[in-house]
DNA sequence: CGGCATCCGAATGGATACTG
DNA sequence: CAGTATCCATTCGGATGCCG
């Protein structure tokens, strides 16, 4: 079993063993060897943090169905400011996950569209959405009994 | 600060001052029904966050092994600090998704371990874990494509 | 051992105004 | 229409010191 592998079933990320995840076979690029890269843990790590940031993911989700204009993400995605809409359309084009197409004339467009990269990204995601819509009475509520506990 | 000054400044999931626990944010729910409710896109959205912070995916994963203690999981994680590791477990404490163990002891002694519903989160995100192993080549690519175009 | 309190720089993100 | 630029409040997160 490579390094990568071991990573993603057990390694850091997913502890150690007995999660009763079965050692599938994924192909894998290079390794840096000795053991354990804290560079591939390094690299989830902030790849999840962009998963994470408040708009990304719903400019993602956005763009799922199809190419929108500027404005058109603008009013889907509900209390987006233009300078945060710009910047995450900035980052997840330069992650290659989102591609920006020019079209200069008067007024100018500016079509954004999801690349296979940015398409790919949406099945995980969903499904993070799903365990979170399905949860989320169970979380709110722990909560209310965390924070009462609290007060106290 | 008291609770409710908290609550009602609807903070994301750690925030607070010091030790402070993570603040609530998901109002009272009601969802209008029908397709595409802004609640829930706001809850998904919330709880992308905590998967996307620096932390607390990490702590999730390194449970799911098993019980640890609070300097175990401290040597497990490389690079978190004693402040972050608190920060961190008290914000999944809250949201449910781990159980916190106090035995009175000398010296004392803390167990962490996930609840089922921590135990339910493992498997999303280690496919997104998996999706960011295996795309991290690609994503590293586009980064340095984007800037160096950005350059000239 | 397992914290909490304090300080502080860095990053995030909203509001507003201006531009080609 | 699709941005930039600026300012500003809030939050994140590391370092350090103290405590039961």
């Amino acid at each position: 079993m490579d390094t990568v592998t071991r990573i993603a079933q057990e390694g850091t990320f997913l502890s150690d063993s007995h999660t009763g995840v079965p050692v599938a076979s994924v192909s894998v690029a290079e390794v840096p060897e000795g053991g354990h890269s804290p560079c591939a843990c390094k690299t989830v790590t902030e790849i999840l943090s962009r998963v994470g940031d408040k708009w990304s993911m719903q400019v993602v989700m956005s763009l799922a169905g199809g190419t929108l204009r500027f404005n058109e993400l603008r009013r889907a995605i509900d209390g987006i400011s233009q300078r945060m809409l710009t910047r995450t359309l900035r980052g997840l084009e330069r992650d290659g996950l989102v591609e920006r197409t020019v079209t200069p004339s008067v007024p100018p467009r500016v079509d954004y569209a999801l690349t296979a990269l940015g398409r790919s990204l949406r099945q995980p995601v969903a499904e993070l959405g799903q365990w979170a819509l399905q949860n989320r009475e169970m979380i709110v509520t722990a909560r209310e009994r965390f924070d009462a506990e609290d007060d106290s």
